[in-house]
DNA sequence: CTGAAAGCGCTAACAC
DNA sequence: GTGTTAGCGCTTTCAG
């Protein structure tokens, strides 16, 4: 217990700079030096402003500091949701990067909500970050303009957007969605179902879009949907499947938008002896972990959802060093052949 | 396209308050009064004043605007890590309670590391958020003090730990770690594995020593371990019951630190042919959808997880609103006795 | 209902 | 090496 004098009450008012600089009997200004790391102060001052500061447990104010420098070490991070689990992984990615380099991640999440998303934006371009990443672009045209007016880094991840605000990196989710739907048809499967979130989730909208492109290139589609309104989850997954086979038992295969719902079809269909892919074939997207750890390997495209995030931190804080940053990463999909379809 | 002249041109310096004064020729202040809400403004002026904030673009500074009132509509949320999914959804119990009272989740990402976690509190608490969330109790006595001495909410969850800051919300681990191991004895296993995280997860390393108790009375006891160095997921989960069964064949069940391994281990068992539970028990912890929609129910602890995030956000409203607030609230847990022990 | 003055805690830009 | 002055953009307080 190292305390001095003030034992455990809660301080009332902070301590300032200045408290500090009274102490030690230097100006504001010097402690300022110590604090950021500038040069041109005597070893000794230094040190004894260090003991001080760490003896009055003084915490800088940053909001004072960022204000006057106009800097800032947080960037916001707005995504969809956190139950997918696509998206604790980006963040992930995300803020392990900015860590290393000493920012800091401010996490919104949107709830594939538009409108929260314009006033989540808003809100936090009011806390003048260092940057913006963002994930999914349902956005209205105030926050388009909200993000190309500010005048800092906005990176957009995920999918690769028609008309990028600035930096994106990601993937284009239409030859994602094409490249499975090829597969599939080449596999032999004729009749197809889709479990997904409804269209909120432009992503998978997107995708659903291009798979039927392909499908009706050979005279086939997706005849039968089961949407719901929050983003698909296991027990989803598994209704999802449910509700399709009751709609038309001869469905060949489930494509679901993502691995997490197609996996809880899958162990309904343990579950029920229901033969995979023999009988009914079943398709995800992401290449989550848990689909490749299955019995049965879910067939699946994989994105890079760790290394987008880490790139897209790296973007924001090259960038803000002033260093040539990439504009478009497209880091590709994999399409992973599984054992479900 | 409502842009006022500047076209798309990114704005070298923001506008500030003064520039909506200026335009609308009125003082900061009325303006201000506007933008915060207050009463005693002529609502023609209010409503010029509005539609020339909507004009310029104009966002407010917060920065600016906190340190003069030393408020902040931002509170720190210190998690362990976000792969393991427990906390991606007490994150977002806390971020939707958060949202809807006008307030941003700052999200911090400790990995499990006390060093991280002190350097990450101290950070954010540089920005003088409105409340603190803390996830995980690896903290070092320099973190304990800084969270004593801030004169802010602090909301202690997960665990209950056994000297709070100051308001804690969460479940008393080791009751729920006995429950378990009472659970598994009267089933009639003797030969204990476990896998988990090393002793950097301080909760899951109170749990095991709490199981270890129990065991003991009955002179038992779990001597084969496989511990890793990063939160099990399913493919650890998979290697550390491969591991175990190498070791000692003749194990009975294995519990695991969470979940998210037990499944991977189940998968496991499923591919080799072991029945489960007969020739091997499996037993996971936090009650996560994906272990209850397995074929086999999996045998386990279930948190209160979204529920813990919620009640944390609204403690720390509640705190700054200055309402009464329970210190202490225990969500209990639930076992769930599923299929596979 | 509106405005003027002072200051939140820090740092940039100069002096010395 | 160190200090002084002037703000960053907002709000509080008090006047009118």
């Amino acid at each position: 217990m190292a305390d001095t004098e003030e034992k455990n009450r809660k301080s009332r008012t902070r301590r300032t700079l200045r408290d500090v600089a009274e102490v030690a009997h230097v100006s504001e200004m010097t402690v300022s030096r110590v604090l950021t790391g500038k040069p041109g102060v005597a070893p000794a001052t230094k040190e004894k402003i260090l003991r001080i500061i760490d003896d009055l447990g003084y915490v800088p104010n940053r909001l004072a500091g960022s204000l006057a420098t106009s800097r800032s070490n947080q960037v916001a991070v707005i995504i969809p949701s956190l139950i997918n689990n696509v998206f604790p992984e980006v963040t992930s990615g995300i803020a392990d990067s900015l860590e290393r380099a000493g920012y800091n991640a401010v996490v919104g999440i949107t709830d594939y909500n538009p409108v929260k998303e314009e006033s989540l934006i808003r809100s936090m371009m009011s806390w003048r970050p260092a940057g913006f990443i963002v994930a999914g672009h349902n956005s209205t045209t105030r926050t388009q303009n909200m993000l190309r007016n500010a005048d800092i880094p906005v990176v957009e991840i995920m999918d690769i957007p028609d008309e990028p605000v600035d930096i994106c990196i990601g993937l284009y989710q239409k030859e994602a969605a094409r490249a499975l739907a090829r597969h599939l048809v080449a596999k032999g499967y004729r009749s197809f179902g889709y479990v997904g979130l409804n269209d909120r989730d432009s992503s998978a909208a997107k995708r659903f879009s291009a798979m039927q492109e392909i499908l009706l290139q050979t005279e086939l589609s997706i005849d039968h949907r089961a949407l719901f309104d929050q983003p698909p989850d296991m027990v989803m997954g598994k209704q999802g499947v449910i509700d399709l086979l009751a709609e038309n038992p001869n469905l060949d295969v489930v494509v679901f938008s993502n691995d997490t719902a197609a996996i809880g079809a899958y162990m309904h269909c343990i579950e029920k002896g229901i033969e995979v892919p023999e009988q009914l074939a079943i398709a995800g997207f992401s290449g989550l972990n848990t689909g490749q750890t299955m019995p049965k390997k879910l067939t699946t495209i994989a994105t890079k959802r760790y290394e987008i995030g880490r790139l897209a931190a790296r973007a924001v804080i090259n960038e803000l060093d002033g260093q040539n940053v990439t504009r478009l990463v497209d880091l590709g999909f994999e399409l992973i052949e599984g054992e479900t379809a």
